[in-house]
DNA sequence: TGTTTTTCTTAAACTAGTTTATTTTTTTCA
DNA sequence: TGAAAAAAATAAACTAGTTTAAGAAAAACA
């Protein structure tokens, strides 16, 4: 039997109580626990009603790949946060992929409606999504990349360390290149 | 008596449904019908507590002012669309101003988030936003300011109408001046 | 309608970030 | 552990977009 521990706590965490035995079966039947290995695809641009990614433990990275054949990674997603396209049901545009071995709950766009109502934190949490993706396009599109590379460093610095540093710059929206021209730059700083 | 009418026919759209009596006297209870001249502030970054506005005639922006000054148009709103900082009630980033003389219906955070358990539609509606935004994100950092121009005109003449040019360069994220090469590169092709 | 103010255009010098290519360092894995 | 592959660093030439400035055009308004 698996282990949905990690999924159960949440759903305390967010309902603020305890979960009855039925409605963790209820949880249980809705929500599939599936594991990654790292590099491995778990949605690709075109496909229909992708689902839905609560991360028990590993690192995900969901992005696009322009007309040039560039990748941009548009967001990270790693141990207890959410992670997929919320324009589900439609064609996605995006690829999800697993930066390193990651175990998931995963749902569908239906299921994942129908507990909203229930757990109505669930839409808090879609909001919240919406002032991240909202301050970070500003971020892009007001600072240099030196200072949201060093933003990034103070925000997330496990990230950082977590991430190779080619999936850091796309995040940043510069080239590897540049970015490990803006690192140079710093440690010459330092010393 | 203010003429509440254009914000009854929203709700009976989304609610796919004829309001009752009672229900109407609610909404007006909760909205505030306001009228702001063209350049009027309606909001400003500091501010706590603002407000969620539904457009019934005119046009805003929401936008921020960066370190160095420079303004920065994250959003437009005109009329049937919804505006305002969704990170609301804490202290906002943005500014909120009317670039045409502008009517809105007016609503406080707290009676937002009541009235969005009663119509589920405007849960949907912050999950649209989040979309919308996220391809602009995309869209900005995957193209060229000529393809995002471009592509604005096509998906919003309307706008690019009203908009002085200023305004649209802020919101693709380039200067006014390069903004006007484009177009000046665009009209020499034409011909 | 003429004057003032705001917006847009053009030009030229500049810079943040890109591209392509080569070398070095780190990681992977047989 | 040693060879191969992947990631990072460095360099140099390049380009998309910026800055500053000045003039032209359009809009506002008295």
């Amino acid at each position: 039997m698996e282990d949905f521990s990690v999924l159960f706590s949440y759903f305390e965490k967010i309902g603020n109580r305890k979960l009855t035995d039925t409605e963790k079966a209820e949880i249980v039947s809705v929500f599939r626990k599936e594991t990654f290995n790292k590099k491995q695809r778990i949605f690709n641009a075109g496909d229909e009603n992708t689902r839905h990614y609560y991360i028990e433990k590993g690192l995900l990275r969901m992005y696009i790949i322009d007309q040039s054949g560039k990748e941009f990674n548009l967001l990270f997603g790693k141990e207890r946060q959410w992670l997929g396209d919320l324009g589900t049901p439609a064609t996605t545009s995006y690829y999800l992929e697993a930066v390193e071995k990651t175990t998931v709950f995963s749902i569908s766009e239906s299921a994942f409606a129908a507990i909203m109502s229930k757990y109505t934190e669930l839409s808090s949490n879609i909001r919240r999504s919406y002032i991240f993706l909202q301050k970070r396009f500003v971020a892009i599109l007001s600072k240099t990349a030196e200072e949201n590379y060093e933003e990034l460093l103070n925000n997330d610095p496990d990230l950082v360390q977590r991430l190779p540093q080619y999936h850091i710059s796309s995040y940043l929206g510069v080239t590897p290149v540049f970015l490990s021209k803006i690192i140079a730059k710093k440690a010459r700083k330092r010393d």
